[in-house]
RNA sequence: GGGCGCUUAGCUCAGUGGCUAGAGCACCUGGUUUACACCCAGGGGGUCGGGGGUUCGAAACCCUCAGCGCCCA
């Protein structure tokens, strides 16, 4: 009752709750760490501050580019991991000195942004592309892609990332296009770039082909056809009989197969038996006869086509219109290829007489045509997946078709180290030696096995928004044609045979020296005619930086290749594009390579493997050093996180949540080396906040409606809805988890908060570590192995480790321990609050009985608002009856006026100088003022360490807590202080010397902080309230009796232990509550507290425990072979772990019997 | 089909051959101790997926089975 109105002072009800209260000297932080404020406030500042811009200078350099986010939506959780991640790397590296750069940007992502734009506008305006044509649907795209691109970086500042906004870039920018161009020429110069044929997915429909994310699967009725072709030179033909699998016909022999696409008979070139098959295996090389359009084809064996097991045991093979199959012919090319569709689904001239038809017709004609034939033998419903097209609803054609290829492969299959050098295989040396290292490790066998198939990698696609190929391609009939095409000005495309000096037609080759010197610089072509015509088809690759050149060729009849590129062909410039190449521009001077890659690993072929590739052949140089994978995210039933699904969250709902610092904390967490990420996923009740879970039924939008466990109120679950729902609120999504983030943040901005308001009188001055007490030597020595770790971590991307190291040193040690125990030494000299220099009110409140004293609650509302703007109100004196109270400004009558009331008694202002204040005090509370100097440098020094610490994982609460730091303690640092930077965005990283880790003084720490949890143990077994304390005495060795004599302070303030006596000779109390330790035995006295049956049973729990665990260790020390051959100090360890337990159990024995009594 | 990875407390995860297998959340008990209830103190909870092997010693290394995920085909 007595100290009331302390608890008001402490709780700040008298003060009030300003929420960022600067006095001289203080400052008061809000009680809880707000992130929206501090993510607006410090966003606003360092951009303004440029720390993030970052021009060549002479220190080195640390880069990153970002892996550009495609332009199609918004940011998901991959992209906030996978630049969290690299927001940590870049200010991390930036603290330690380097010249950081990261590199921002978007993605052009051809056919993921065309197709949304196409289904807005076919939603829309119900227009196909077609009608819209290509210049008004580019011209949409790109106003699309000002829409999202904007949107995406705004993500990426709300999440804290420090990109060198100025040099943002797009990968279908100028800049960009350029090195395109340019790669293109020189790949197309070098011979890497060439025509080929490929299976494409074709949506006869739209006449188009679609990438394999534009279809889907769906189950269809569908036939399943059984037919036989008569086998031709049958020859001996000796185990045709035995055959099972052929037709009852014996004469002549047939070959049966099945089929769900009868019409594709037109263009079969074999059938395929595996080699292995006893029914075939004679076969093998002979021909079969195809009637529909009279044409032989091989039987040849494949042992990956067909599958002895399945049907009829042979297969068909189609090359040009089954995947499948197309594989079979690039491993037997000598089965040829026959394309049987036109490109609107009809059959071609190679049909026969079925040319003209609708694939359809022709199926049924078919059919028919070899029932009447004999070859028919019989048909089966079934269900069939059949490939849609996403963008018609139209069943998918395999269709093949001729499309740019990179040649990947060696020039020339010499040994290695001889010959040119393809793609794939300089890619591959680059990292088998090394100069491109994968984290984790295991990621390059993906990338080596991939290379290694060297595929050919197939560039152009059937789009409008890309990088429009730069080739320009003219037929001519004949040679003549040729050479009389002129360019405007006269100037010749091919050189005429008068010039050549040649009798003959000058154009007889595919070479470029056939190509006129007028334009032989800045054109690279490459040509074709068939063997049965006269006619050329020329190809022209115009370089960069030549349009009129281009309009030229257009004149006269050249044509612009139609196709884009495949999006990667320029992200895989995207390390040098960004930096100017081919420019030899200061920055890719500087910045190249870059440092680190961060990337996820369903893209380690696609774009990882291509940009070592690019950077190799552009530059002769890798693009990077290092390349990190991050793990994926999955909900909480292991399934990948997706928008259509409805299992993912948005991180910008996280940052509103709980704030871009625990959104940053929980991904560090789980960027472990293996492990994938499970995250579950709970909806948010719109109406009372709850967290439902999400459950498996309610994804895909299965579930409609959903009510509130809680508040029992319906509402919608979250997910891929194409509309609100104006009648059911739509939940937001969250997941528990990240509540450990913001707790941790909120932990720090606390501690944080706490030493600020504690820091008035705070000098700078360097700390001496020899004379710091034992407490501040070990929080020292935890700063520094902590610190060291952290480094250690960072630098091998163990993300997890490093945020768990900081955890745990922040929470476990740095606040739990030694917060509490700088208490002791701060909680003192309260005048140092007041105004330096100036005299202060001292006042003396005679005879005032505080029993007496009662506030009306209207009072206790105004008085808090008018005294804590202006003064400070410092309790001196509590004892007896009497109140001394200090006021920083004595010429704040309002102030007094009101204190007057409040204590309905007059009060007499007696003015005192500062010294005499702080000596009243200090004579109050019998401390010295240095004690409480030091471990405020302490204390600052350790906070401004955690703060840099943690600035790259946590930015926001670390500028928060720097920028208050810097009003109250602008110098400081350990050991010695200096003036902090304006930010700690650019402070340097700290590093503590190696002799500060002091295994000794962390051991004395550990002893205590056993001692101390086994008091609070029993403290809480038996209920007692935490005022009460409990005399506890320690039966130990001299040397820990000496340490805990030392710490005695602690251990009382920190137990809430009465008597403290340790030694070998101390007396247990009678029936004490007992804790024994290898180093030492506690007993507590209880007083008559104590159960003895309970406390017996306790200690009999304990006495099996070690009981069991000596029997463990006796029986290795049995076992002969341990003792052999287990190393000497195993042993050993073994023998004194026996020793002690014998000791311990001995002890616990007898204080059972102690009990008894 | 090939490759890579995973399976440890109710949940999410640490734990690279040697003290009694750890953390956070959840759970139970107590708490208005002048930083923090987004908190403090304490507690309970594990046949380390199953089986076999190597080893003096295995959660960890090897084999195998089962389940799950991803990439490539």
């Amino acid at each position: 009752m007595s100290i009331w109105w302390r608890d008001r002072f402490a709780r700040g009800i008298i003060f009030g709750h300003s929420r960022l209260r600067r006095l001289e000297g203080t400052m008061e932080l809000a009680k809880a760490y707000n992130p929206q404020e501090a993510q607006a406030k410090w966003l606003a500042f360092w951009d303004e501050r440029g720390y993030f811009h970052s021009r060549p200078d002479s220190r080195k350099p640390f880069t990153i580019v970002i892996p550009p986010p495609n332009v199609t939506g918004a940011l998901h959780m991959g992209h906030a991991l996978n630049n969290t991640l690299q927001d940590v790397l870049i200010r991390w590296r930036r603290m330690q000195g380097y010249n950081a750069l990261w590199m921002p940007g978007t993605d052009h992502a051809g056919i993921a942004t065309q197709a949304v734009v196409e289904r807005l506008i076919m939603q829309t305006e119900k227009k196909t592309r077609h009608e819209i044509g290509r210049e008004d649907l580019v011209r949409r795209i790109w106003a699309w892609k000002d829409k999202y691109e904007a949107r995406i970086l705004g993500q990426l500042k709300q999440l804290g990332c420090s990109c060198d906004w100025a040099r943002t870039r797009f990968t279908l920018d100028p800049i960009c296009a350029r090195a395109v161009r340019e790669t293109f020429f020189n790949m197309f110069k070098a011979g890497l770039i060439f025509r080929g044929k490929r299976l494409v997915n074709w949506d006869t429909s739209l006449q188009t082909s679609v990438a394999d994310d534009e279809t889907y699967t769906e189950d269809t009725k569908g036939g399943f056809w059984t037919f036989k072709y008569p086998v031709r030179d049958e020859g001996q033909g000796t185990r045709g009989e035995e055959n099972a699998a052929l037709a009852p016909h014996h004469s002549p022999l047939y070959i049966s197969f099945s089929t769900t696409r009868p019409e594709t008979m037109l263009g079969d070139t074999a059938v395929c038996v595996h080699p292995s098959d006893e029914r075939y295996k004679h076969l093998i090389g002979k021909h079969v006869h195809i009637p529909l359009v009279n044409r032989d084809i091989p039987i040849i064996a494949d042992a990956l086509l067909a599958d002895p097991t399945l049907g009829t045991g042979c297969v068909k093979v189609t090359p040009a219109h089954d995947p499948n199959d197309y594989a079979c012919y690039t491993r037997n090319p000598h089965i040829g290829m026959i394309n049987i569709l036109n490109p609107d689904g009809t059959i071609n001239e190679n049909g026969g007489k079925y040319t003209g038809l609708d694939r359809y017709k022709a199926r049924e004609a078919i059919v028919t045509d070899m029932e009447a034939l004999g070859l028919f033998e019989g048909k089966e419903e079934r269900v069939i997946p059949l490939k849609y097209s996403d963008r018609s609803k139209t069943p998918i054609e395999p269709y093949l078709s001729d499309q740019w290829f990179v040649k990947m492969g060696d020039s020339s299959p010499l040994p290695p180290g001889e010959g040119r050098k393809g793609l794939a295989r300089m890619a591959m040396e680059a990292v088998e030696n090394g100069h491109v290292q994968f984290f984790p490790e295991r990621y390059k066998n993906s990338y080596l096995d991939w290379l290694a198939e060297k595929r050919d990698w197939c560039i152009s696609r059937q789009l409008w928004w890309g990088h429009r190929i730069p080739v320009w391609t003219k037929r001519f009939e004949d040679y003549s044609e040729m050479v009389s095409t002129r360019l405007a000005g006269n100037q010749a495309i091919f050189p005429s045979y008068y010039e050549s000096g040649a009798l003959f037609p000058a154009f007889e080759n595919r070479d470029h020296a056939q190509i006129s010197e007028d334009i032989a610089d800045h054109v690279w072509m490459q040509a074709e005619k068939p063997a049965d015509s006269m006619a050329w088809t020329v190809r022209l690759c115009v370089s960069p930086g030549h349009e009129e050149l281009e309009r030229q060729l257009e004149a006269v009849g050249f044509t612009q290749d139609p196709d884009v590129l495949d999006t990667w062909f320029s992200s895989m410039l995207w390390p040098h594009s960004t930096l100017g190449w081919p420019e030899k521009t200061p920055e890719l001077e500087y910045y190249y390579p870059t440092s680190v890659l961060v990337t996820s690993r369903d893209i380690i072929t696609l774009w990882v493997a291509r940009m070592v590739i690019a950077g190799l052949y552009n530059l002769h140089h890798v693009p990077f050093h290092q390349v990190y994978i991050t793990v994926k995210l999955m909900d909480g039933f292991g399934e990948t996180m997706s928008k259509s699904k409805g299992n993912g969250v948005d991180p910008l709902d996280i940052i509103d949540r709980y704030g871009a610092d625990a959104l940053r904390f929980l991904i560090m967490q789980i960027s472990t080396e293996t492990q994938d990420a499970r995250m579950p996923v709970a909806n948010v009740c719109p109406h009372c906040d709850a967290l439902v879970p999400v459950k498996q039924e309610h994804m895909y939008m299965r579930t409609k409606k959903l009510a509130c466990p809680n508040c029992k109120q319906p509402f919608r679950p979250g997910g891929p809805w194409p509309s609100d729902d104006p009648d059911l609120k739509t939940a937001k999504q969250a997941s528990e988890r990240f509540e450990i983030g913001r707790n941790f943040a909120n932990k720090i901005w606390n501690a944080a908060r706490f030493i600020l308001m504690n820091l008035d009188g705070y000098t700078p001055q360097a700390i001496r570590r020899e004379e710091l007490p034992l407490e501040d030597r070990w929080i020292l020595s935890r700063l520094a192995s902590a610190t060291k770790d952290v480094t250690e971590q960072l630098e091998g991307f163990r993300f997890s480790d490093a945020v768990r190291t900081l955890y745990d040193f922040i929470w476990s040690e740095f606040c739990d321990w030694y917060l509490e125990m700088a208490k002791g030494r701060l909680r003192r000299d309260e005048g140092g609050r007041m105004k330096d220099g100036t005299l202060a009110a001292f006042i003396d409140v005679k005879s005032v009985k505080l029993t007496d004293v009662t506030i009306p609650p209207a009072v206790l509302e105004l008085v808090p608002e008018g005294m804590a703007r202006e003064n400070v109100i410092i309790p001196l004196s509590l004892d007896g009856r009497s109140l001394q109270i200090a006021v920083s400004d004595p010429t704040d009558f309002d102030t007094l006026t009101k204190l007057q009331f409040i204590l309905e008694k007059d009060i007499q202002p007696v003015l005192a100088p500062r010294e005499q204040i702080i000596a009243a005090i200090n004579r109050h509370y019998g401390q010295s003022d240095t004690d409480r100097n030091t471990v405020q440098r302490v204390l600052v020094g350790v906070l401004d360490a955690i703060v840099r610490l943690i600035q790259p994982i946590m930015p926001f609460v670390a500028e928060s807590i720097w920028s208050a730091l810097n009003d109250v303690a602008f110098e400081r640092g350990l050991p010695g202080p200096e003036p902090a930077t304006e930010s700690v965005v650019i402070a340097p990283w700290p590093e503590f010397p190696a002799d500060w880790r002091d295994g000794a003084i962390e051991g004395n720490i550990a002893h205590m902080q056993e001692l101390v949890r086994s008091v609070r143990e029993v403290r809480n077994r038996y209920n007692i309230e935490p005022r009460t304390p409990l005399d506890t005495f320690v039966k130990c060795g001299p040397a820990i009796a000496s340490n805990f004599a030392t710490l005695a302070p602690f251990i009382k303030l920190l137990a809430g232990v009465g008597e403290l006596q340790c030694g070998p000779d101390v007396k247990k109390p009678p029936q004490p509550a007992s804790h024994v330790t290898p180093e030492f035995e506690v007993y507590v006295s209880l007083a008559g507290l104590i159960d003895p049956a309970a406390e017996t049973k306790r200690l009999d729990k304990q006495l099996a425990d070690k009981k069991k665990q000596l029997a463990g260790a006796e029986a290795k020390l049995k076992n002969e072979s341990f003792v052999k051959n287990a190393p000497p100090e195993v042993v050993e360890q073994q023998r004194a772990l026996v020793a002690d337990l014998q000791k311990q159990i001995a002890t616990i024995e007898q204080n059972i019997r102690d009990l008894q009594q």
